[in-house]
DNA sequence: AGCACGATTAACT
DNA sequence: GTTAATCGTGCTC
């Protein structure tokens, strides 16, 4: 079941003489628990190109996603679920379509999905998006620094749409969420790179050499 | 209670 | 290319 949204694109404006005016809109669907209840290396595949969106303050930010990682269970050396069922691994046993937020480096916040199928432990982490919407609120977050660097890494794109330990669990596929998906046109194989994950690089094989990360280049 | 380390980033040389 | 920043987590004593 997919529920759907409106959402008014921006550059409309009401004629200030105007009797009547124009608003132009799409129909916008949020992806749905059925999407996250699949394999994390489906998902992470899938995801690219899909529309991660955030509201902060009443205000839409959005970022159409680029590059993903899956994590895939308790065997998954690079995985946090290597540790079994513990506080901080709760949830990716839990139901997919919620997210995970973990804190790490001391500083850093990093976005994950909880990913099925069923209550198997796994997750896919979001580490670029591309920012669409609400790009004065993401500039002002990402102060000073270019806009090709406001959301090309996992902790960046914390930082960019203020998400921390609050969105830690937080269901993405029902109507009072601050956080989802939106569905849009499937990225083809032509513009999808796969390689290795990274930032493992002590964890052992076959894991660290698993093909689970996925770039897509978007035309814009 | 103490320890080693981390799914990173930004600022260096 | 190298490295400091900085603290929660999971493991050992």
């Amino acid at each position: 079941m997919e529920t759907v949204y409106w959402r008014i694109l921006p550059g409309h404006a009401i004629p200030k003489d105007g009797v009547s005016f124009t608003i132009t809109f799409m129909i916008s669907t949020r992806l749905s628990a059925d999407f996250f209840d699949r394999s994390p290396i489906i998902v992470a595949r899938e995801l690219l190109g899909q529309r991660l969106v955030r509201v902060l303050d009443g205000q839409r930010l959005a970022g159409l996603i680029t590059e993903t990682e899956a994590y895939n269970g308790e065997e998954d050396l690079a995985c946090h679920a290597r540790a079994g069922l513990t506080r901080r691994t709760k949830i990716m046993y839990g139901l997919p379509g919620h997210t995970y937020v973990y804190f790490t480096y001391g500083m850093h916040w990093m976005l994950n999905f909880v990913t099925g199928p069923g209550n198997f432990p796994s997750a896919v982490l979001l580490r670029g998006v591309v920012a669409v919407e609400g790009l004065p609120v993401i500039a002002s977050r990402r102060l000073n620094r270019p806009q090709a660097e406001w959301t090309d890494g996992p902790a960046k794109i914390c930082q960019a749409f203020n998400i921390d330990n609050c969105l830690n669990g937080h269901w993405m596929c029902g109507s009072a969420s601050q956080l989802w998906v939106e569905k849009e046109q499937p990225v083809a194989d032509e513009q999808v790179a796969i390689t290795a994950r990274i930032g493992i690089s002590r964890v052992p094989e076959p894991w660290r050499s698993k093909p689970w990360r996925f770039l897509a280049h978007l035309e814009p």
